[in-house]
DNA sequence: CATATATATAATTATATAATAATATAACAA
DNA sequence: TTGTTATATTATTATATAATTATATATATG
């Protein structure tokens, strides 16, 4: 057994992509992509619960994906980095791309049932 | 409420991120940075149970992360997309940078405690 | 054919986590 | 002060999922 990476980094890491990996933050991401939003209007734009939304920003905040910015009573939510905004993306190329594979497999692979 | 995204596409790109959220297939995934690897090798070089890697791998195929050819009784598995290589970097970037600049965060904030 | 090797699958169990409901805190307004 | 709004936190419950064990399948070899 090579354990070539640190298991902490591991973890770190997972911990960071795992802000990406559910539906509720990925619909908060996406809403943060065309700016920063308070959290009531993250609420009202995505369609989950206060509650729900703040947990998420706090594990989005966690990962380091957002930060907010607190303005009297209302914070204001927003993606740290540019990067973020090119996973997101990329996360869309790759699922484009994989769906055509998925459909290219059918016809050149020959293994497959 | 604005809706503003499918959520069946949601869906879809939180299974893809899902691929890079867990340390176990991101130990995977670092093997196969450097390259096509057997079930097996894999196995040693994660030191991950042959099962587990198993499993892990259908969970990277089915997210289209990596794809796998069989060659007799051995399937070499790869990244399917130079974008995953990105994206797997950009991790590190980000974790890094966020790291660093918790550390600034200290110095130039003012409405943190 | 029988056996060994490589990989995959299924069932089970333990753990993690998302959503909810209720409550707390903090900032402002009357 | 009291009330209201914005956000966060806590506890609970239900669900998802990672790891394990055992087994199956498929490919090779003698």
């Amino acid at each position: 057994m090579i354990t070539s990476v640190d298991p902490q980094l591991l973890q770190l890491k997972a911990k960071l992509f795992r802000g990406f990996a559910d539906p509720s933050r990925l619909s908060i991401l996406e809403v943060l992509r065309s700016g920063p939003y308070t959290v009531t209007e993250i609420v009202d734009m995505t369609g989950l619960s206060q509650p729900n939304v703040s947990n998420h920003l706090s594990c989005l905040r966690d990962c380091g994906l957002v930060i907010g910015e607190q303005n009297g009573r209302q914070v204001y939510y927003q993606i740290t980095d540019d990067r973020v905004h090119t996973m997101l993306q990329y996360g869309e190329e790759i699922l484009a791309d994989s769906a055509r594979g998925v459909y290219e497999c059918t016809r050149y692979t020959t293994n497959n049932k």
